[in-house]
DNA sequence: TAAAAAATTTAGATTAGTCTAAAATTCAAA
DNA sequence: TTTGAATTTTAGACTAATCTAAATTTTTTA
C-alpha cells in the first residue's frame, strides 16, 4: 500500500499538526531527520497520492485519506508499545524503539486480534490515548504540572517528552502514570516545584515539571 | 543491521539448503520470484558482507554467519506464528503472510521476550521446529504418509507444503498436528490411501499424502 | 518598502534493488 | 569431443529515497 518511509512522513506530519495548524518542511525534515530538499521531494510524492494538501512554499496538512492512515500508525504504535509492556514485562523507556518497527507491519487483522487481546486498551504507556480500529479516541484534558497553581491536587497521565533518559528519571522517583500529586511549594526564583506524593516530599525542576502532565 | 531483503535471501538459501548441498542462482530466484540477474547483483553483495560463500558459476552456500543469520529469521518467523495462532487465534493456513513482515522486526530483547511469553515452544504451527536463541533445534524425524506401508501407525506432526488451500484442505478433514492415523489401504492404481482416524476411515490422494508428514 | 535572511524548491548525483537483453560459461547430448 | 541448450553473469537502465549545492520564494527587518 504505502511504503514504510511514506508511513513515516505522514505520521510525522500527524504530530506536528497537532501542535500548528499547517506543518513546514524543515519542522519535518528536523523531526524525521533529514534535509529539507528529501521533504520536499516526499511531498510531492505524497500530493500526488492525495495523501497530503500541498501547495509549493506554503506548508502542508494532512487529507482525510492521509490522516486515516497516520491514525492507523499511532494505533499500531500504541498498541504495540502497550503489549510490549503489559505482556512482555519490558519497561516503558524500552518500548519506543521496537514500536518504531512493529508500527508498520501491515496486517489489519493482527492489530485488530491484538487489541482485543489486551481488551482494547485506551491509553499507551505514556498515557497516549489509543486510536480505535475507526480512528477515534479522546484525549485526556492533560495540564504540565509546571502550569499549576500551590495546592492544586492531580493524577499523573502523561508525557511531554518521550526520551528514554527522562522516562527512566521519573520511574527513578516514583512519578509515574497513576500517581496523586499534590503541588506544595513553587520556588519563585528557578521555577522547581516541591511535590507531595504518597506522604513524602520530592523536588522536581522546571525542566521535569513542564514535560509531566497531570488530569485535574 | 542487514536490509529486509538481505534476509530474504538469506533465508531463501537457507531453505533451499535443506534439500541440496549447493544452492543455485535459478533456485533463488524462483524462490523469491525474482530474476536471476538480479540474484546474482545481491549474491555479490552477501559474498561481500561474507554472508555466503559464493564462487562465479559455482552455486552458494550460507557462511557461518550467514546461517546465524538465517536462523535468527526462522526463529522469529516460527514464534511468531506460534504466538499468532496460540495468543491471537489465528489459523494456521493464515499466519504465514504475517510473520513474513514480523520476521524482520530487528529486536533481540523482543523475541526473546516473546519466546519467554510463551513458554518455549518447541514447534510452529505447522510443525517445523523453532530454533532457540542460539539457534540450536531438533528436527523430528519425519516421514511423508505416502511412504508408509499398510498397518503402519503414526502421529500427524508437519507438513511439506504451506499453502493455505493445503492447510485449509487438512484442517477440514481433521488431519492436523498432533492426530493419530493408521495406514488401512493403499491404492496401487492411483496411489490414493485410505487412512483410519479417530474411529473413522478417510481417502486421501497421493498428493496429500505426499506432503503430509508423520513421525512413527 | 527595499535589502537581507530564512525557508523552500530545483538540479544533478548517489545507492539499493530491480529489470531486460546480450555475453559468457557450464552441462548434456549426440 | 564438438555442438547446442541451459544457466549464469554482465551491461545498461529504471525507480525510490536520499544528499549537496544552487536557485527561487517568502519573511523579516531596518
Ligand atoms: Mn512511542
Ligand atoms: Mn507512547
Ligand atoms: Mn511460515
Ligand atoms: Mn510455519
Amino acid at each position: 500500500m504505502n511504503t514504510f518511509t511514506e508511513e513515516n512522513y505522514l505520521k510525522a506530519i500527524y504530530h506536528l499538526s497537532t501542535q500548528s495548524e499547517s506543518v513546514s518542511t524543515n519542522q519535518i525534515a528536523a523531526s524525521l531527520n533529514t534535509k529539507a530538499a528529501s521533504v520536499t521531494d516526499m511531498l510531492k510524492k505524497l500530493a500526488e497520492k492525495e495523501l497530503i494538501n500541498y501547495a509549493r512554499y506554503q506548508g502542508v496538512t494532512l487529507s482525510q485519506k492521509g490522516e486515516k492512515v497516520a491514525l492507523s500508525i499511532v494505533r499500531k504504535h500504541r498498541l504495540w508499545e502497550y503489549f510490549l509492556v503489559e505482556k512482555l514485562n519490558f519497561k516503558w523507556d524500552e518500548v519506543h524503539e521496537v514500536a518504531e518497527e512493529l508500527e508498520h507491519i501491515s496486517s489489519r487483522e493482527l492489530v485488530d486480534r491484538l487489541d482485543e487481546f489486551m481488551g482494547h486498551p485506551k491509553y499507551d504507556p505514556h498515557g497516549d490515548p489509543i486510536p480505535d480500529k475507526n480512528g477515534h479516541f479522546k484525549a485526556n484534558e492533560l495540564k504540565p504540572v509546571s502550569s499549576l497553581l500551590v495546592d492544586t491536587v492531580g493524577i499523573i497521565s502523561g508525557v511531554r517528552e518521550h526520551s528514554p533518559a527522562f522516562l527512566q528519571h521519573l520511574e527513578k522517583i516514583k512519578l509515574v502514570i497513576g500517581k496523586k500529586i499534590k503541588v506544595c511549594d513553587i520556588n519563585s526564583y528557578d521555577h522547581s516545584i516541591t511535590l507531595l506524593l504518597e506522604d513524602e516530599l520530592l523536588y522536581i525542576s522546571r525542566d521535569v515539571a513542564n514535560n509531566l502532565l497531570i488530569t485535574l
